[in-house]
DNA sequence: CAGGTTCCATACAGGGCTGTATGGCGGCAT
DNA sequence: ATGCCGCCATACAGCCCTGTATGGAACCTG
């Protein structure tokens, strides 16, 4: 028996998803397991991995806990599934970003640039990515499927310096720095107006590219 | 009464510490409130805010909650000290580097990039800074001491761009980045060795100070 | 030495959360 | 129709945590 299975066996995915379901009154449909590691992702994000807990989320769902523990073995599970769908996410997200690379290096640092500036998805992408973040200070399933995306994001935009012209030594702190200025831009969001904001943004896109003269 | 105050009056500070205690098997000192708020900021930066709590602080500093409800009014007080007492500390250290500041800007900026590099105290100051930095992400008590914290310094590392002759608007820019650096070199410090980190520090002095050709 | 104060121990009431055991309804296959 | 299975509700035992009420020992004051 798989450690994540619960007691009885339950289908990853319903085949057949019911139209009625055990609860008569109402015409919801069955619950996945994806459903619970949605809620309890939101819970992370607002409220930090210690509240993500089981009645809490049931009740959020309006079922029971006697649904989680039939679709997880325990709670331990779902925070794990929780991560792995994060993780799965985030590189799925990063390899189309590869596939999709522009031939110009200039205008794959434009793209990656105006991540954290495009749209709410970025900006919930971003919250996540801080709350699993604070999480991975302290549990080390967490710490190491975010160093892993660390890893691979500042490798990405390693190659784009290396695509410009850097050395490979030069291309990796650069890369650094960019990507410092990305996690710090969703971590000091409150520091700035607007304006100033997408001023920094510019700027710092010069200033990576620039060459140091001394 | 004080919204902060216990239910009778403590001294805030024993005047006289006594010898003998309450307890007669032991020779231990009364406590002060402050080995709570220090051992609450112990917890809140391996654990969480969410794991500092009344009865494990009891069991760390070997005494029953009895004593905590004669200190502190409640959990709320206790967390709002430890917040307090991080504050102060940080502007102080803010205003003491601006008391012994160097004349020559480069000096400055040398002092304050060579600071995620000295020594453990530093280093913990760092981490109980991420641990309110993920406290913050929640309750607005510690995130608007952390604003004004990220403020006050970002505030410093413009005033040196503004010594070193930059523009205003500029020197704004280029503070931001820098700090990012700062906050990105503890919440990313598994990313490389230590060499690399070295390299990443003097490369980020000098391209800070790099002017903009185009 | 009598009485008050300081500091902590102990006991109580209440709520939150976990995990397990078990019951039960509806849909499906035989 | 019967019986099984998927999915959830309910009940139970147990632990953790909070805040308050009260007791009590050591110390200080007069």
């Amino acid at each position: 028996m798989s450690a994540t299975a619960p007691r009885t066996t339950p289908r990853t995915a319903p085949l057949r998803p019911r139209r009625r379901n055990a609860t008569p009154d109402t015409g919801r449909l069955p619950l996945t397991p994806q459903a619970w590691i949605d809620a309890a992702t939101e819970v992370l994000v607002d409220q930090g991995i210690d509240h993500v807990r089981v009645d809490v989320l049931a009740g959020e769902l309006n079922v029971t806990r006697g649904s989680f523990y039939w679709h997880f073995r325990d709670r331990e599970d779902l925070l794990r599934r929780v991560l792995q769908a994060w993780s799965e996410r985030s590189t799925e997200q990063l390899t189309k970003r590869l596939e999709s690379a522009r031939s110009d290096p200039r205008e794959q640092l434009r793209d990656v640039m105006s991540l954290p500036f495009r749209g709410r998805a970025a900006v919930r992408a971003a919250r996540i990515e801080l709350a699993i973040r604070a999480w991975a200070r302290r549990d080390e399933m967490a710490r190491q499927a975010l160093d892993e995306s660390d890893a691979s994001r500042i490798g990405y935009h390693r190659e784009i310096f290396g695509a410009l012209g850097f050395t490979p030594d030069e291309a990796a702190m650069r890369a650094f720095v960019l990507y410092s200025w990305e996690v710090a831009e969703s971590l000091l969001h409150r520091q700035g107006s607007a304006a100033q904001r997408q001023a920094r943004r510019e700027f710092v896109e010069k200033l990576v590219q620039q060459r140091l003269k001394r």
